[in-house]
DNA sequence: ACAAATTAGTTAGGTGCCATACTATATTCA
DNA sequence: TGAATATAGTATGGCACCTAACTAATTTGT
């Protein structure tokens, strides 16, 4: 039996140009390896991510999700309603729901019900949440320039406008149709707001 | 009723550079608010992907992680054990344990005990799961091309360079402790965060 | 005024993934 | 030989997020 040493780093699957052209051949498929190459790299770096970013939340008793909440609170002014907490953080409002549940339940925010609509119980941040972020801020920010701290200023930049073109073209995953490929115009994705 | 014309709804808010120099300022931090800006956007795209994987794979009736299970075994000439697969795809045993348990009752791949060593029990993968394969490999891989399709082939390396480094850097999130950057022989400064 | 429709939020149930702890088999070593 | 240990796989329980159905409050239509 091998005994090799596995360091268990998330390093495995990082998928290689010769994998993306043995796929391509062995589905009899005339696509661009690279483009594929880029795309998988992309979604396993996603993965990554998605992991990542909640491993390092936890350490703040938070998770992505909850942490995004609290900013998004402290960016207006402590106090926002669930359903425009939902929308700007693209969830659904069930979703929300479970997230304000369990950050009050911490005491990060408190429920606070509206005089003038019954239906509305709007979120308002507490000390304890705003201390929070506080005292989270200072590792938080700085293990994020961590993360980018093997591309030089201007690769940043670069790499910004890259990740921005790329990330619009994550909709081509979610889409109802394929799309041409023609990189010229964004094209709205289905609409989701009131009645079109 | 607010009727704005925000024609990005759903997803979610891109952050902007503003949001983080306002962040940093709040928090009384002295971080290169660039910095942050890509590791935000990075964070986000990383949401933003995974979500849209489950999606993508949701249309052939499977998960991001089933199947990846699938082509790796395909990939090791359609049988493999459920200890490698986890490794290969850096996921854990029990994890493994349920991807191929649906993939099992999907009839995906069937599991076959070892005459060998008792305790294993390796994973085959079945007609039907090569066929799947073969039939979702068009639009997938159709797909995986349109996403990057923004992108021209220059700057598909340049972005394949950036995120290589930039995945380096995510564990930067998960590392016990804060490694000092080095990014390419320049002390930008110090890293703790440490005020004062 | 009052039933119907709309809206805000919640509950219920499901998927995807993980960590911990467990069973069963194999190996090691006194 | 037999107990301790290592390994392969699994069961259990948890979190994050989703959709769909539900309750309560407001608005609308006649």
């Amino acid at each position: 039996m091998a005994k090799d040493n596995k360091v268990w780093n998330q390093n495995d699957a990082i998928p290689s140009l010769v994998q993306s052209k043995q796929q391509l051949e062995r589905y009899g498929l005339d696509v661009d390896a690279q483009a594929i190459l880029v795309a998988t790299r992309l979604l396993a770096a996603g993965t990554k991510l998605g992991h990542a970013s909640e491993v390092h939340f936890a350490r703040f008793g938070l998770s992505t999700g909850r942490y995004r909440v609290l900013v998004e609170l402290e960016d207006n002014e402590g106090e926002a309603l669930p359903s425009q907490l939902a929308e700007n953080l693209g969830v659904t409002r069930a979703t929300m729901t479970g997230l304000i549940d369990t950050l009050e339940r911490d005491g990060l925010v408190s429920r606070r019900t509206s005089a003038q609509d019954g239906r509305q119980r709007s979120v308002v941040l507490t000390e304890e949440g705003a201390r929070r972020l506080q005292d989270m801020a200072p590792e938080h920010f700085a293990r994020l320039e961590a993360m980018v701290g093997l591309l030089s200023i201007e690769e940043r930049g670069v790499f910004l406008d890259l990740l921005g073109r790329v990330t619009q073209g994550i909709s081509a995953l979610t889409d109802e149709t394929i799309k041409p490929d023609k990189p010229t115009g964004e094209f709205n994705k289905k609409q989701h707001g009131s009645k079109g």
